[in-house]
DNA sequence: TGCGCCGATCAATCATAGAA
DNA sequence: TTTCTATGATTGATCGGCGC
């Protein structure tokens, strides 16, 4: 099965993890919302300047990581106990902020 | 916003710290791509993701630089000739056209950037 | 009531970076 | 160096909402 896999040696070939620093905003952001982590358009925009990455980007990660997580929710327990106590502080924050992002939520 | 605490249907059976919301639940219905036939009775239908060949691509490819929409005859006759369902290749067309305009804004983004950089 | 489109997301997979 | 795992990107297809 050679199939024509090759796929024009597609964009992804170079890829570049993101910073540790980017990475750690990225999940504080998530654990943070974990009961919905969804971020708006505008709060991509704003984890993409503070990550330095694109918007595209954070929201590859953000699908990446919901995937990932809801697929083995115990592999990620750790980690959401650790960023969950590291926010705990910051929560009030990130609620406050997301106020201005008033989503859509209906059964 | 997300800190309603009557949100969650359920309150999760077993969890040390963190607790299971309806995100995590999500499932997407399977394509309906299946073509009944092939495989009689079960056998699962095409519950997987098609994937198309470099001719198909490549066809698709020229047709989208030559209209960005398709119009009802277009669409028969190409789904015909690339052996493809009129609503694969509907689909087809409509994240191409997502496709393109991300790039566009990846495109001019970065030169923005770049000038207020400057 | 139905269809096509948009925007967001899902879910599976690709290919690589990094750990072991 | 080789093997296995973590992770960013891609993409066919789904979901909900909108307009006609």
């Amino acid at each position: 099965v050679m199939i024509l896999r090759s796929r024009f040696l597609d964009a992804r070939r170079k890829r570049r993890n993101f910073s540790k620093q980017a990475t750690e905003i990225l999940n504080e952001y998530f654990y943070s919302h974990l009961s919905n982590p969804y971020p708006s358009e505008e709060a991509k925009e704003e984890l993409a300047k503070k990550c330095s990455i694109t918007v595209s980007q954070v929201s590859n990660w953000f699908g990446n990581k919901r995937i990932r997580y809801k697929k083995n929710i115990g592999k990620f327990q750790e980690e959401a106990n650790l960023y969950a106590a590291k926010t705990a502080v910051t929560a009030a924050h990130a609620v406050a902020a997301a106020v201005q992002n008033n989503q859509t939520n209906s059964p | 916003e997300d800190k309603a605490p009557a949100c969650p249907s359920e309150p999760c059976p077993s969890a040390s710290s963190t607790q299971t919301f309806d995100w995590m639940k999500v499932k997407r219905n399977p394509p309906k791509t299946a073509k009944v036939s092939e495989y009689g009775l079960l056998g699962q239908p095409n519950t997987i993701r098609t994937n198309f060949t470099t001719k198909q691509l490549t066809e698709l490819e020229k047709e989208f630089h030559f209209n960005k929409y398709l119009t009802r005859a277009r669409r028969v006759e190409i789904a015909a000739t690339l052996e493809l369902n009129e609503t694969q290749v509907k689909i087809w067309f409509q994240n191409r056209r997502m496709k393109q305009k991300k790039r566009e804004k990846e495109g001019l983004a970065p030169a923005a950037a770049a000038r207020s950089a400057k």
